[in-house]
RNA sequence: CGGGGCGUGGCGCAGCCUGGUAGCGCGGCGGUUUUGGGUACCGUAGGUCGUAGGUUCGAAUCCUAUCGCCCCGACCA
């Protein structure tokens, strides 16, 4: 993309609304803009982190095996009756009256619509298990929406169901879920720790959090460092196999790791002192086994083996997608911007020109542009005619994880400039050697390019 | 939902107390400057002061209502 032709339109001064880093960052960068309280326009750059990582979580559960559909974002109440939950669930919920006064629904969740598609077309124990998911946006009246994208009342997330014929079936799949949700985190550049999470009226302990550590979180959390260390990295996992599911599940949740809702100082204290922590973090997901709530309230029965209908054991999964945005950025900046992981940048690299309308500069960077742009990196041209200073400014804003710098001083000698984005080193080389590096760099990368 | 605060050009703010018909910085636009970390200079456009009502000769300024937004606390991907 030549900058020239974009819409970026960046800020130099903070608005007085956001507080928090993630949020101003956003609003200067110009990938947000606030549309009334808690929702937000997604101006292209925001839209194009969105998209990848919507990209990235749909590779990780296809890869996982889960089915990806879409349910709409209105709701008949009347499934929400069945459940018992459009009662219960208050004011969080936007309710609408549609021409006819029928009551409807903005929905914050799917469970109720899943659950009534499943048991109208699934009758079988053979067919199962099953897990589908959607990404969708969901709303969800919030009190006090506030720090942008972090807590806003329309948000982008993916929710997931498992449907099985057992307890034991069930639980593989909240494994499997676990073990995809890390794989997605990593593979975005994020560490999100899985925290043993409060169940609710439905009990048990099947539900997890997981918790990016940042200044800013909303939740106090309490782990054993030996936790942070831990990482999926690059191991192939066979989602079908009960035992590697429950390996890695058992990896990441045996060290201590709860937010203030299930902390337990007793059991904190046995962790050795130097490895108990304590810190702030931001939910970015949660897995959930909930037996058979929602099919005995709602009759989603399948037949088994032995001919009678026995209801489905389930669970829901969710990642906050749009709020991923804001965690990522809390955990990658510095005082000039965001400093955006490889996988997820919305630029790969930048190219500054620093003496637009010369000759040699201009030509320089179109065959960059060119060469990174055939290689498949997505390069961002700030072709504008500015200073050196506000184009630097601007991709050390947005977070261009690399740039490479041509100026005349540099061409004389057949150099362009590479820098990283989050060490500050540069390196000068050739033009062909800087279309090469960055090749490297991103090698492996180039599936998730949106 | 309880407590607090704020609405003045695109953004950040001043003016309000002590009514006299709106100002600053950034940004925009047109030039000059061809520049190595948000450059400098010249010129220029842009605001029914959130909305409605009231007081007054006169309201951004005082009063009332209303809408919106933000912050602090209890709840949530």
């Amino acid at each position: 993309m030549r900058l020239s032709r974009y819409f970026l339109p960046v800020l130099k001064e903070t608005p007085a609304e956001a507080q928090i880093v993630s949020h101003r960052l956003m609003l200067r960068a110009g990938m947000i803009r606030q549309a009334s309280a808690g929702i937000y326009s997604w101006l292209p750059l925001g839209f194009k982190v969105l998209r990848m990582l919507e990209n990235i979580v749909h590779e990780e559960q296809q890869r996982a095996g889960h089915i990806p559909m879409l349910m709409p974002t209105l709701q008949s109440a009347d499934l929400w009756r069945e459940s018992g939950r459009y009662d219960d669930y208050g004011k969080e919920m936007l309710r609408i009256t549609d021409r006819h006064g029928r009551d409807m629904l903005y929905g914050p969740t799917n469970e109720e619509l899943i659950t009534d598609i499943f048991r109208n077309s699934v009758g079988s124990y053979k067919e199962l298990p099953k897990t589908l998911y959607h990404i969708q946006w969901k709303f969800r009246d919030e009190v006090r929406p506030r720090f942008g994208v972090m807590r806003g009342r329309e948000f982008f997330m993916k929710d997931g169901y498992n449907f099985d014929i057992d307890k034991e079936s069930a639980l593989h799949a909240y494994n499997r879920h676990l073990v995809s949700y890390l794989r997605t985190y990593e593979r975005m550049g994020l560490q999100a720790i899985p925290m043993r999470a409060d169940t609710g009226p439905i009990g048990g302990d099947h539900s997890h959090e997981f918790l990016v550590l940042a200044k800013t979180g909303e939740s106090e959390v309490f782990y054993d460092s030996a936790v942070t260390d831990l990482s999926l990295g690059d191991r192939n996992v066979d989602y079908d196999s009960v035992e590697q599911c429950q390996a890695i599940f058992d990896e990441f949740t045996t060290p201590y790791a709860r937010t203030d809702e299930t902390h337990d100082e007793a059991l904190f204290n046995q962790v050795p002192e130097a490895r108990r922590k304590s810190a702030r973090g931001i939910e970015v997901g949660q897995i959930f086994y909930f037996g058979t709530k929602y099919s005995d309230a709602m009759g989603a029965t399948v037949n088994g083996p032995d001919g009678k209908p026995v209801p489905v054991h389930m669970g829901s999964h969710g990642i906050g997608v749009s709020r991923l945005i804001g965690a990522l950025i809390e955990a990658n900046h510095d005082d000039n911007g965001i400093i955006w992981p490889e996988a997820v940048a919305p630029f790969k690299v930048g190219v500054v020109n620093l003496k637009q309308g010369g000759g040699d500069t201009d030509a320089a960077c179109e065959q960059l542009y060119q060469g990174l742009s055939a290689r498949g990196l997505d390069p961002l041209y700030d072709d504008r005619n500015e200073r050196a200073g506000a184009k630097f400014a601007t991709m050390d804003l947005i977070g261009c994880p690399w740039r490479i710098t041509v100026g005349p001083r540099g061409l004389k000698n057949g150099v362009v400039e590479l820098t990283s984005r989050r060490s500050g080193e540069s390196e000068e080389m050739s033009i062909e050697a800087a279309i090469d590096r960055c090749g490297q760099i991103y090698a492996g990368k180039e599936a998730i390019f949106v």
